[in-house]
RNA sequence: UCCCCGGUAGCUCAGUUGGCAGAGCAGCCGGCUGUUAACCGGCGGGCCGGAGGUUCGAGUCCUCCCCGGGGAGCCA
């Protein structure tokens, strides 16, 4: 017999197939027994009806959940089936059998005990598709940059400087220097920029934050570009394309996964068709205050306002042009308006919120030596950063998306934590 | 760091005014010829988070501690 994913069972209707996997649950009525088995790629029910050999009805009644095996038969197309198809079964082969019970059962679990299993919990029928729709989104971003021309060049994560001088960082001991895990690539990506013109990385990025909410996690993966000669518009029209394009490709990739997350791709491509909407940062504010949400001009947007700019448009929202005093120092100033900088964040609709931060970059050594002085940094640590504007800078632009807010917001997930397998929060280092 | 909620069977929870520790699921045994987290019957299963206190008597009231969850701030 011929070994097929489950996926893929639509393709060999009327045919004797092998699906290799897991028993994700049986039941039984009377002389029938159920088998449902995953195996990665989805869930399908095999069927042990009259006929088959005493053995096969045996083992279809004592296998356990999560034992792995085989099983043969020929594929049918049943509108009972979950998913469609059902295997008519005449052959099972256990290859472990578990001797105690599965941790997860079919039923409803606490947080705490699904996130002391997530070794295991990410094997049940939500943890699956949304990790195959991150699998999706990661890929679709690399897709992007690639056509467009943009070289992936990573950067180091382990450093020896801050990047956001407000984050905290987590402290190392480098041989006797202390260094820090990295809180974004940018700063080496500006400097792969010089050299390559369009690049990108995507990789792992630390917040020592005690930020305990649905949205915060302490490890989390960053998709960042930088581009030599973009400008401000530029950088946006380019997030945009990427956005656009990420979502088209999930939906067109993983429909079947999301309908399993009940995201509703329709809206989805909805939220994308128009362009994106764009507000001033004081624009926003207004709009806030509109909202009834209470803030001060000057101050960056807390969660209740971020989530009123959220639901304003029902689409993607760009918020431009922040004052310069909440704003990291390496973003230039708009030169129409001294006190603010030339920068968006990109808020995702529905209450997602924020999904990417980006900037235009001081492109003068004076500019940002002087920058780096309001900021209260020193420039010692920064002068390999401040040389890139000493031979040959050029206006350059780039951003970082957080792959898991986009994931959250494409898959519809309630918690950040669900979005990546193993996810780093605030006191859980385990699994 | 701050605010709120919780901790009782392997899991999810109920437990009245302080008066014998409960249910569903999971496990095991049995039944059912199309189940959809199947269903029906039976069986086993407890340091009530920890320490102290009040009381004739504490899962229940009080104090402290530990652990978990939700939110804020900060950010992607």
């Amino acid at each position: 017999m011929k070994v097929v994913s489950i996926a893929g069972l639509g393709h060999h209707v009327g045919s004797e197939v092998l699906v290799q996997g897991w028993l994700y649950n049986k039941r039984s009525s009377g002389k029938v027994r159920f088998v449902l088995v995953r195996d990665g790629t989805g869930i399908v029910q095999g069927v042990v009806g009259p006929g088959v050999d005493a053995q096969v009805f045996a083992l279809a009644d004592t296998l356990p959940q999560e034992a792995s095996l085989k099983m043969g038969g020929m594929v049918r197309a049943e509108p009972r089936a979950p998913g469609g198809f059902e295997l008519a079964v005449t052959y099972l082969e256990p290859i472990h059998v578990p001797t105690t019970p599965f941790p997860i059962g079919l039923k409803e679990h606490g947080v705490g005990f699904l996130m002391a299993h997530r070794h295991l919990w990410i094997r049940s029928r939500r943890q699956t598709p949304l990790l195959r729709i991150r699998d999706a989104t990661l890929w679709a971003i690399r897709s992007f940059f690639r056509e467009r021309g943009f070289v992936a060049t990573e950067a180091p994560v382990l450093v020896g400087t801050s990047v956001e001088g407000t984050t905290t960082l987590f402290p190392l001991d480098y041989f006797g220097t202390p260094a820090y895990l990295s809180q974004s690539g940018q700063l080496y990506l500006e400097a792969t920029c010089a050299a390559l013109g369009k690049v990108y990385w995507i990789g792992p990025v630390f917040r020592a934050e005690k930020s305990k909410t649905r949205r915060h996690l302490i490890e989390f993966w960053m998709a960042e570009a930088e581009q030599a000669f973009l400008d401000h518009n530029g950088n946006l029209a380019l997030q945009e394309d990427l956005v656009r394009y990420v979502v088209e490709s999930v939906v067109a990739e993983r429909s079947r996964d999301l309908a399993e997350v009940e995201r509703d791709p329709a809206l989805l491509l909805q939220e994308v068709k128009e362009p994106f909407a764009r507000i001033t940062y004081d624009e926003a504010v207004a709009a806030i205050w509109d909202r009834g949400v209470a803030m001060e001009v000057g101050d960056d947007f807390g969660a209740p306002a971020e989530d009123a700019l959220s639901h304003l448009f029902g689409r993607p929202v760009f918020v431009e042009r922040f004052p310069a005093s909440i704003k990291p120092f390496y973003m230039k100033r708009d030169p129409e308006r001294p006190d603010r900088v030339l920068c968006a964040d990109l808020i995702a609709p529905e209450g997602y919120g924020e999904i990417i931060g980006g900037s235009q970059r001081v492109d003068t050594e004076e500019e940002l030596l002087a920058q780096l002085r309001e900021a209260n940094l020193p420039p010692e640590p920064y002068q390999w950063y401040t040389d890139l504007r000493r031979w040959g800078s050029v206006p350059h632009s780039g951003f970082g998306l957080g792959v898991e807010r986009t994931v959250q917001w494409l898959t519809g997930t309630t918690h950040i934590r669900e979005t990546i397998p193993f996810p780093r929060t605030l006191d859980r280092l385990y699994p």
